[in-house]
DNA sequence: CGCTACGCTGTAAGCGTTTCCACCCTGTAC
DNA sequence: GTACAGGGTGGAAACGCTTACAGCGTAGCG
């Protein structure tokens, strides 16, 4: 563990520093550096010079200790190799940084039992918290929700948690796919799974073994929603001769094609492969991947707008899900005769 | 922008809330979160207690204050949407976490001349400074090297700056990658270049030049690092009637892949198109694309041990370049006849 | 010419923690 | 029974900054 020793006080450059240097007090030196109250702009120039030869850089944790606020924001996902994570979370950015905020990112890919400890150890520091797909118990969502800091959960609805939330629709769209399929002909599908812990993938699911109504017969396989996670899990998919791979998200659809290829077989001529998300690369693949969009910009947007406004202690009515729309591309078609 | 009012004094919990509910004084609440010092056990149970009822958090901006540091990591980025610099980081993650490092994510995706800014906003709330392919210029660099905290520069070498640094070689790889493409008899290329401030594309473009001498004449034509950038930029590169269109890195390989598909050009058997980075996608795409690894895992370990030495003022003797290797996969192919 | 008023600067009081130091209390040894 | 040692606890200073408040000087007006 590196040394925490702590910095020695004669090389720090404080705001003490300054001032003496200057010749003015500290306020003046505070006041100048805030750029807001009066100052004798001849005044300010010295100070200003000072500060610069000495690079002076305010202390961020003297600063945020008065203000109470350092002005920042966390946000945690679960992974940041999936670009449709990180979409949302940069529409968000824009309104953050328009607010005055700072974004800081925290991902916990690999292990989501450190999730809560993360959430909890970045409430120190910010004055707001996004969860993004969180995988969360109920549990520690509730002891989330009894902070005093404002967390908001994107991309996953809990009930009977006091939290403010927005999440994209799953359900409807994933039935809409499977109807799109249902119509070309198949009845015999994999589900492709993303964690189980998070709700979009209990959703997703929930609309697959309904569309039991429309015909398809569906099996589930896991997977954890990662490119070589699709792609490591096509031999067992397969052992179900299924006529269509439905995928949790993108990423996973990626793998399972490449499997599939190996294995010799044509998508969508063989078998029809679908994705979920809409992330950039989904368009340009080859095949150019059926999947759902998932409207990032309006999530990010909207996110923000409740974050800000839980910010502000204004009470907000949670809004409708987000409607997301299929979009049918190349990787699917007719059942092979 | 939001309403920055302090926290009411009445409503936050702080160390003195616990002490007087708890019956004793602030300096024994302390020692006691701290878990450290000696407490008699007792007395520590109910002060954890009621700390826990009244779910009391340690403000971490007192805390910093007087211990001087946050054991906050600052990490900054051109692009999350690219897979490669988030492995690195995850790498980098890894050691920072068991050295009791926090890792703050910062992206600057779409707007170069926020970098420094970001870097110098962060720089106060950080004990450590990560630059990934910074494109911060020279004078920029100098500054920061000015400051008491360390800074780190991952992926550019700058010479006459004194930032220890580290980074993947890009010249060697690059020339070979050309030495496979002569071999095959590509004699008229095109260079999908990256943004003209990055060191890697700089170094990768100078390897190309240097391709002169296998016979190879290359054009360069603009692009950004981005799957879009790369299906844009397609048809300008076509001008120039090359037989290989070299890629900036493959997520710019991908879109050109999609634009020349669209064009109905196979890849490789009408061109060639190669890529960099070998992200997690590049084996899977069809074609499945000819790259370099670049060694990630490698990279972000160096890179935390370098980190680890600055914290704790060790000097440090920058390392060799880390090579790279060139990945022939099926995006490349002989010239046509 | 004197008084008022206003604008600029300095003084000092916190913000919530950690930790040094002093203090008290108990137990032990003489 | 008294003195001493030592562990456990509390008091208070310090970390670097912001800002309310006070104080000073100057200019304008009567």
């Amino acid at each position: 563990m590196a040394d925490q020793t702590r910095v020695p006080a004669s090389r720090r450059v404080t705001i003490n520093t300054v001032a003496k240097a200057a010749g003015v007090s500290i306020a003046t030196v505070s006041r100048v550096m805030s750029g807001s109250s009066s100052v004798t702009p001849d005044l300010a120039a010295r100070v200003h010079k000072v500060a610069e030869e000495l690079s002076y850089r305010p202390s961020t944790a003297a600063r945020g200790l008065v203000l109470g606020s350092l002005r920042n924001m966390g946000v945690i996902l679960p992974d940041l190799a999936n670009a449709y994570f990180f979409d949302v979370v940069k529409q968000m950015h824009h309104g953050a940084t328009a607010d005055g905020y700072r974004m800081l990112v925290a991902d916990y890919s690999g292990d989501a039992a450190d999730e809560l400890a993360t959430a909890l150890d970045l409430l120190g520091q910010v004055d707001g918290l996004v969860l993004l797909s969180s995988r969360i118990p109920t549990s520690g969502l509730k002891e989330l929700a009894r902070q005093a800091t404002p967390v908001l959960l994107v991309n996953r609805v809990e009930l009977g948690v006091d939290l403010p939330m927005v999440a994209v629709d799953n359900f409807t769209p994933m039935m809409e796919l499977c109807g799109h399929l249902a119509k070309l002909g198949h009845r015999r599908i994999v589900y492709v799974k993303g964690s189980d812990l998070a709700w979009q993938n209990r959703e997703r699911w929930r609309a697959i073994e309904m569309a039991k109504v429309l015909g398809i017969e569906a099996t589930a396989v896991p997977s954890d929603g990662t490119i070589e996670g699709g792609y490591d899990v096509v031999e067992e998919a397969l052992t179900h001769e299924p006529t269509a791979l439905v995928c949790f998200n993108d990423l996973t659809a990626l793998g399972v094609i490449s499997k599939l290829r190996e294995r010799g077989l044509r998508v969508p001529e063989d078998i029809s492969v679908t994705g979920f998300d809409d992330i950039d690369m989904a368009r340009h693949l080859a095949p150019r991947l059926t999947t759902v969009v998932s409207p990032k910009i309006d999530l990010g947007d909207q996110a923000w707008s409740l974050m800000r406004a839980a910010l502000n202690n204004e009470t907000t009515t949670s809004p409708p899900l987000i409607s997301a729309d299929v979009v049918i591309r190349e990787s699917t078609g007719p059942v092979p005769s």
